[in-house]
DNA sequence: CTGAGAATTGGGCACTCGACCAAGACAGGT
DNA sequence: ACCTGTCTTGGTCGAGTGCCCAATTCTCAG
């Protein structure tokens, strides 16, 4: 699926496209600026790709696909409550304007109105739960499904606080955040 | 702070901008898309407001307070516990293009850019995180503070997950979200 | 070296954008 | 009736947009 030399400018121009989304947005990126930033003449991003619309999903879904399959590669190592800590741990130490998050709301929200980048995204979320999921799975955590669904939304809603609530301390949430992870309690019974 | 009638159009301008904000997203909002689903002429828009990036903030962060204040009113008559049940049943009772959810999130990303809106937005989410703090202060409940702040951030991130999984859903998630205020465990002591 | 196909360039087309402005409409007080 | 200041209109400006294309350069098999 790729012609080693030929396609080094798409690939150029697709890591372009990332940065720019997270630098100015998802609309602000035009044909001329991101062949611009690639270093290249502007009539070659519709000779590589066949819209802009086209070059800016594929840029975003592999960058977020990139992103998702680090994440979960590096879990398995750890038991959940230890690597929850540690997906905390980086998600502090990235800077709260860091490319990779706000590329992910970026995506979120222009697939709102593209039905093609949504089913992409959808596709990626499901995986990304099904692996939380089996991580989950350790016999000691109360329905696994729905807690990745919960863990997965609650880090995309620190990422858009980070960068909006001065007050927001990862070392402070920590805790709070690992009752996710606790037992039910024992109900009470009369 | 208002000429009853002479300010009409001034208001009619802000609704249209909340309107298509989430409909077509920010960036899409034009003076002249604007200026017809007001039913007024291009040209009043920079009569009433210094520019359209003004009058798009003022727009959001109008709408954003009006949705927080609403919500807040509503909470002091339940404990807790019932009132996050309550809020979660809200939350799922709106369509996921719920113009009002899209309009936060639209907000949140501008304010990525834009430093008014993002000061704007940072003392919204001071007032709330003031007010969820007071609310969730029973005695029962460890760390209300942070606790607040982890709610928030969960809230906005179901949000933004709902429209894109559609696996997403309401019921199966509540008994999960409980348990961010369900006390700590008994430490383990050997 | 030669020729063919791939890759690349820069300019052009029709369009939209935010901001601005001269001109007119409309009110209320005198 | 007239003036005055507020409000509203529709058009213009230069800049920027996505997309397209003729012309040029590059690459490499024969």
């Amino acid at each position: 699926m790729s012609t080693p030399k030929s396609h080094q400018v798409r690939h150029d121009l697709l890591e372009a496209a990332r940065a720019l989304i997270a630098e100015r947005g998802w609309t602000a990126v035009s044909t001329r600026t991101l062949a611009h930033r690639a270093g290249v003449g502007p009539g070659l991003v519709h000779y590589h790709f066949p819209s802009l619309r086209a070059l800016l999903n594929e840029a975003a879904l592999t960058g977020m696909a990139q992103v998702i399959d680090q994440t979960l590669t590096d879990l398995p190592r750890t038991d959940p409550r230890q690597g929850l800590d540690h997906l905390l741990g980086k998600l502090h130490s990235y800077p709260p304007d860091d490319p990779a998050t706000v590329l992910f709301t970026e995506a979120y929200l222009a697939a709102t109105r593209d039905a093609d980048l949504r089913r992409g995204i959808t596709d990626l979320l499901q995986r990304l739960r099904t692996h939380l999921t089996a991580w989950l799975d350790d016999g000691h955590i109360a329905d696994p499904e729905n807690t990745a669904h919960v863990l997965a939304a609650t880090a995309d809603g620190l990422m858009l606080h980070r960068s909006l609530d001065p007050h927001l301390n990862a070392d402070q949430v920590a805790p709070v955040l690992r009752r996710l992870l606790n037992p039910p309690p024992q109900e009470e019974q009369p």
